[in-house]
DNA sequence: AATAAAAAGTGAGATATGTCACGCTAATTA
DNA sequence: TAATTAGCGTGACATATCTCACTTTTTATT
């Protein structure tokens, strides 16, 4: 619980007690390599505070072809934000890369926390603005860039990520094929 | 400022009380057609919900190629979120594609909206979440569709705008070229 | 250690989309 | 009203990327 801790105090400060509190409502759980911690169609329950591993949340498209929208790793909070915030059915799917160790938050609880301690309502408030600038410079990346430049982009980005992840994961995170991928940097330009 | 208090009371309830409260924070100005509201390397002070009018975000490649990141019109919130929020030189442009009237609202004021009504930063928070939903759907679209599954899917989902914008603001937005867009309905498959 | 499975590289050909050039029409402006 | 500009369609060709097939290398499993 103490990376939660760390995490929280870089956006906010907090006391032991407060933070005896919000630590009330976190269920941590382990994942193995390989499980789903969200399969698609079924309920989302909660949002996932990662605090070792690594995980994929992707789309599958004809139930065949796996379309990553984003990787998540430690300090990071994943889940399919559609369902779990609309009380919806996952279309998303979450799968670990790595064994991933989590702490799970409901909807239920999300909201007491929120209401048990104001500024954590503050607290997501900065990590939700966050993220959607991430996703919009993620979408000005997909509109200017060709493979190469994406590629390099991802580099310069996330070091520390590629060294984590296969090459046909990074493929489908950046939407070129694996074969696209693996020849741009044996013939270089 | 009768459209901010309505859209507001879709998320939260507020009093009469607490909307002259909320209101005064607030800056109403007109631009003009073709005006720029953001300029790239210029300062951020204000995130504008737009009363009426259509405006588009963009990113300007080599100062010279337009990328647009969204269109924003009526009961919209929109700003170069990263430079108001991190205080820094925009980076995108703002520009009205119809005479546009907005109510500003610099980050100080926010700060002080939100103190003074909390509940102010729930309904930011909501409408957080809501634009990183689009923009992660905007970002599997992206990852799994061609030009014509695009197309399709931006005139389900904004049947409204489309008529508003021209096919060469569209495809920029497709991140296709004016001539494949044109050719997708007159050769359709 | 042996075997199977997954990841990665690579050639050849297919294809979607981009680019450039031009003409026509509609809209804006002087 | 004329003149200029922006929007749109379309042909021809260039090219980035995809797809398929096969091989090699690395990693996981029994």
């Amino acid at each position: 619980m103490n990376s939660l801790r760390k995490h929280i105090e870089k956006e906010i400060s907090i006391t032991d007690d407060e933070f005896s509190m919000i630590e009330a409502f976190f269920r941590p759980i382990a994942f193995k390599k390989n499980n789903f911690i969200i399969k698609e169609n079924e309920k989302v329950d909660d949002v996932f505070f990662i605090q070792t591993g690594l995980v994929k949340l992707f789309y599958l498209d004809n139930n065949v072809d796996e379309h990553i929208i984003s990787f998540a790793m430690e300090d990071w909070w994943e889940t399919d934000f559609n369902a779990y915030f609309r009380e919806s059915k996952a279309t998303l799917n979450l799968k670990c890369i790595e064994d991933t160790e989590v702490l799970c938050l409901s909807l239920k609880d999300y909201r007491k926390l929120c209401n048990t301690i104001p500024k954590m309502e503050h607290f997501f408030l900065e990590k939700s603005i966050s993220g959607h600038i991430a996703n919009q410079n993620r979408i000005i990346s997909m509109l200017t860039s060709n493979a190469k430049e994406k590629y390099e982009q991802f580099l310069k980005i996330y070091p520390s990520l590629h060294q984590r992840i296969s090459k046909k994961l990074l493929a489908s995170y950046l939407g070129v094929s694996r074969e696209t991928l693996s020849r741009l940097y044996y013939k270089p330009k």
